[in-house]
DNA sequence: CTTTAAACCTGCTGGC
DNA sequence: TGCCAGCAGGTTTAAA
């Protein structure tokens, strides 16, 4: 499943239906994790917590399990005893009494302990979270002229989850449109207004992203962007090649940047 | 160090 | 209708 904003979503909802509930049945689709099972029963979920695109989801026996979905995973909730039909493979299911949660098609699921897994591999390397509510404006301006950061081009930079974790490529069009500037800008190049603005959208879109939801599926998108529609959050270049800019009514244009797809308006953004 | 490309995971879409 | 190539919101790895 896709960015920052998606991911947070889909813990809230897991952490609302079984946070606090003692397991009735655990499954794992992996022979490695198959142990595992036997001993999560009975136990309760304490928390399910995004951290960048990654999920953690900790039991209060001291495990907790780390899943990424990368591009397909998808949570489902469902009912006692019921099973949403899917054509994608069941890889966990976690029942309590009351719902379950269902991991379809991940591809990356561990055990790990909980003091341990701040160790993780890919947590190890997260900058700081866009959806983290502490994390300020003033900070991601610092971090955009940080050493490690400055020199290097935003297009790839604002993909980079040791930058910014939970940033993800619509986010990346957005961002760059909403601040003004073409991808191959680096940090070191822009004025202190530039590094102010960009900053405050870094922060801005994926957390409007978050807090809202619109109606209908974007044109070309699946799964669970829920988008384009006057009271959620809304594509102004993203997947919009083509059309107008919303600002100046220039076509839209698509680039590729690192081999992903990226939006842009060449009047807009210099 | 940074950038680029390919590979991998899996599911859906569009074209023939 | 059916099959297949191509594409996708991500990440890792290797090469340049």
């Amino acid at each position: 499943m896709p960015e920052g904003p998606e991911i947070r979503r889909a813990a809230d909802r897991l952490a609302a239906a079984v946070v606090g509930l003692p397991l009735q049945s655990a499954w794992f689709a992996f022979p490695a994790l198959k142990s595992h099972e036997a001993s999560l029963v009975g136990h309760r979920i304490e928390a399910i917590t995004p951290h960048g695109k990654a999920l953690l989801t900790r039991f209060d026996n001291g495990w907790t399990v780390y899943s990424h979905n990368q591009l397909y995973g998808v949570w489902k909730i469902a009912a006692a005893g019921e099973r949403p039909g899917s054509t994608r493979s069941l890889r966990v299911a976690l029942d309590t009494g009351r719902s379950s949660i269902l991991l379809y098609s991940a591809s990356d699921i561990e055990m790990w302990r909980s003091d341990d897994v701040h160790r993780h591999p890919f947590l190890m390397k997260l900058g700081p979270d866009v959806l983290d509510p502490t994390l300020t404006a003033v900070a991601v301006a610092e971090r955009l002229q940080d050493p490690r950061f400055r020199g290097r081009a935003l297009g790839a930079l604002l993909l980079d989850q040791a930058f910014l974790a939970g940033m993800g490529n619509y986010l990346r069009s957005e961002v760059l449109f909403a601040a003004g500037l073409l991808p191959e800008r680096k940090p070191a190049d822009l004025t202190p207004a530039q590094i102010r603005a960009l900053a405050r959208e870094l922060l801005a879109i994926p957390r409007r992203s978050y807090a809202t939801r619109g109606i209908e599926p974007a044109k070309g998108m699946r799964g669970d962007y829920l988008t384009d529609t006057p009271e959620g959050f809304r594509f102004l270049v993203f997947d919009r090649e083509g059309q107008p800019c919303p600002q100046c009514g220039a076509r839209i244009v698509r680039q590729e940047s690192g081999s992903r797809r990226l939006y842009l308006c060449r009047r807009c953004q210099a």
